[in-house]
DNA sequence: ATCCTGAGCG
DNA sequence: CGCTCAGGAT
């Protein structure tokens, strides 16, 4: 029995055990990622918003970026003109549209939780999440992700690289397969534990880069390679 | 459909 | 050197 088969998103032993099973593989061969590589609170959600669509090669040298202009805090943002924080961020990629994020939720911030990130992370999952996605600009990976590794509550961040694998590895039917519901099927069948959440999606996040690549997958190098389904990129 | 850079490849 | 493309949100 699996999701493809039964009933989704429902308590499923076997894929329970699929689904550690596969952790346990990806943490043997590449180890404790520790994520998320961020000095405070305030600089792992700029990093957050930053990384959208981008490497995170380019969020470092937009992160520094700040660093250097002293920006890097929520008044500094504030502050910084438009231009000049598009500037700024520019390595990053959409800087036009980061820069403008990146003020609204500093904004928010200031307006709604007297521009201390522990008082919006003291919000229970459930509303913290909705707060976050009230946010323009920010959506479901950027949200779950700030819950995740901000305020390090568990909630799985699902994104482009877990459906990838996922999909490979032929446990779901397609890649387009909706956020909430790939969510839903690791947080069914998963302990939820942040440090487990923080390693997985960190995990799924190396090997895709390293090894089940979109292009040229590695599969021969892959940890995976006996239980990946099909056997297409072999 | 659009917003952008940087990595990768020929 | 120039081209293609990965990567979230709206």
């Amino acid at each position: 029995m699996s999701f493809n088969s039964g009933s989704f998103c429902s308590k499923d032993e076997n894929f329970s055990y699929k689904l550690y099973n596969i952790f346990q593989k990806l943490f043997e061969f590449w180890g404790p990622q520790n994520w998320w590589p961020a000095e405070t609170k305030f600089e792992m959600v700029v990093g957050a918003i930053l990384a959208q669509s981008t490497s995170w090669s380019s969020v470092e040298k937009a992160i520094l970026n700040l660093k250097k202009a002293n920006a890097l805090t929520i008044e500094g943002i504030l502050q910084t003109p438009d231009e000049v924080l598009a500037n700024l961020i520019r390595p990053a990629g959409y800087y036009n549209q980061k820069a403008r994020r990146l003020k609204d939720f500093c904004n928010f911030l200031k307006n709604e939780f007297d521009s201390d990130l522990n008082k919006l992370f003291s919000l229970d999952i459930f509303e913290l999440r909705k707060k976050l996605l009230s946010q323009k600009g920010i959506g479901f990976e950027t949200a779950d992700s700030i819950i995740l590794y901000g305020a390090q509550k568990p909630i799985f961040v699902v994104d482009a690289y877990t459906k990838r694998l996922f999909y490979r590895l032929g446990l779901i039917e397609s890649e387009k397969i909706e956020y909430n519901q790939l969510q839903s099927i690791f947080m069914e069948n998963l302990e939820p534990r942040t440090s487990l959440f923080n390693e997985f999606h960190a995990l799924i996040v190396k090997h895709c880069k390293e090894i089940c690549r979109n292009k040229k997958p590695e599969c021969k190098k892959c940890c995976l390679n006996e239980m990946c389904g099909a056997g297409t990129y072999k």
